[in-house]
DNA sequence: CGTGTGACCAAATTTCAAAACTGGTCATGC
DNA sequence: GCATGACCAGTTTTGAAATTTGGTCACACG
């Protein structure tokens, strides 16, 4: 164990950082928070229990950071997604892309949904709100509202609360799937997008699609708040590590 | 407890099981199904343990029953919406006016999230279904959505079960609120319930709203459906009795 | 020297058997 | 012949002991 490494330099040291973080994704999945144990962790990244505590202060901020890092990924898969068609920025398009996010990956989809199978005390945070929110979640949407609503994407009529509500509500209700209705085979995730993109497109975008000019711009400006939001997230993290 | 009643007379004995029945129903709300034992039930009800079996051979089916009877009674008032003003008919209105009364009723509201905290066992039937779905809300809300379907108060170029899809999980989301917005007092149920039923028009409704005559015949079928439903669920309930 | 470690500690969680409770029955009394 | 509550088997709760776990730190190692 003490063989390979002579001297601590910081690439290691950040190497080291990786593999625990990977360690602790793959033990949540299966396992999720409460069942996990910081030996195990140190364990699996091949290190002794003490230098987890080297890089974070517990056993929480260590799977706040994991959480933190997989909604920064999934805001770059959006963007790029964008990046590649600037229609991808359009309300029902974005909306949809979430949704089927976070029906492939676990760890979304539990963070979305606030599962605490998975997260366990994560849940919910020590301010009592649940971590999608402590994560900024509310005012990344907020600003990407005021976004379609400065380029005229959604209707300016009703008061950008009402929307942020119901895209939030409907997204939500998409990804429990309902009660009434028994689930089926018929139904398979790209299906319950569309029927979501459907639902928000009808419900918030204004009729007239906007023309090229207008979608490259907020096309634009959505990356920059998403971009702005990754840095926020990238930016707690460093407030979160030991030393 | 014998002096007032000399022989059973069938009058005496509904007016008996209906002090059974709003005795479980004070105590269901008040402690959740598992807590709620069957002595605290008859006690309530002034009469002895033994009785309570005389009219449900179980106290699930005693409890199924109060389901079924708040259904029925929700039912009742959404015919009565729609005999008095046609338009509550409309997929939008009815939405919303269900949305209102899960919201006002804990019981409904139990019912229809799948509460556990509420229902306990009862939350998921032996089939291994929630109540609601036993409760036949999905035949019903696919009869009424024919019943738009056909009179042309939706589109109809969308596949009927996608429309029933998108109702469940609005509803459903609008129900539980979302995750990622906190709940605010700009927010009462009546304006949460004003957007619920803007994004089912908005989703599913025709862009031009129905002439008065289609509305009435439309309105009429509803009712019809509405009254079907309440049937099944009368004629289940002879089969629940314990004699 | 300074980094990494695992034995160690207090606090939390799990175990497990005894005690208490509850759904359902039925012999009894009215 | 209907209503009742004592009674029973099976389940749940309790609580104290045993185990586990997050977090610390004195020490070994390079």
């Amino acid at each position: 164990m003490t063989l390979d490494r002579l001297a601590a330099s910081p690439q290691a040291d950040d190497e080291r950082a990786e593999r625990i973080l990977a360690a602790a994704r793959e033990l949540l999945l299966a396992w999720g928070y409460k069942r996990v144990t910081v030996d195990e962790i140190a364990r699996r990244a091949r290190i002794g229990k003490g230098t987890v505590y080297l890089h974070w202060k517990t056993k929480e901020t260590l799977f706040t950071e994991l959480l933190r890092r997989e909604l920064h990924k999934q805001l770059g898969i959006l963007a790029a997604g964008i990046g590649q068609d600037a229609s991808a920025a359009l309300p029902s398009r974005l909306v949809r892309e979430v949704f089927l996010q976070q029906t492939r990956n676990p760890l979304d989809r539990a963070l979305h949904a606030g599962d605490s199978d998975v997260l366990g005390a994560l849940a919910i945070t020590a301010n009592g709100l649940p971590v999608i929110q402590e994560l900024g979640f509310h005012t990344l949407l907020a600003r990407v509202v005021d976004v379609w609503r400065a380029h005229g994407l959604v209707t300016v009529t009703a008061p950008a609360a009402d929307q942020i509500h119901t895209i939030d509500a409907v997204l939500t209700g998409f990804m429990t799937g309902g009660i009434a209705v028994p689930p089926s085979e018929e139904f398979p995730p790209d299906h319950r997008a569309d029927l979501l993109g459907h639902t928000i497109k009808a419900a918030l975008e204004t009729s007239a699609g906007p023309d090229e000019v207008t979608l490259r711009a907020a096309a634009q400006d959505v990356l920059a708040a998403l971009a702005a939001a990754q840095g926020t997230l990238a930016e707690a993290r460093s407030r979160s590590a030991a030393r």
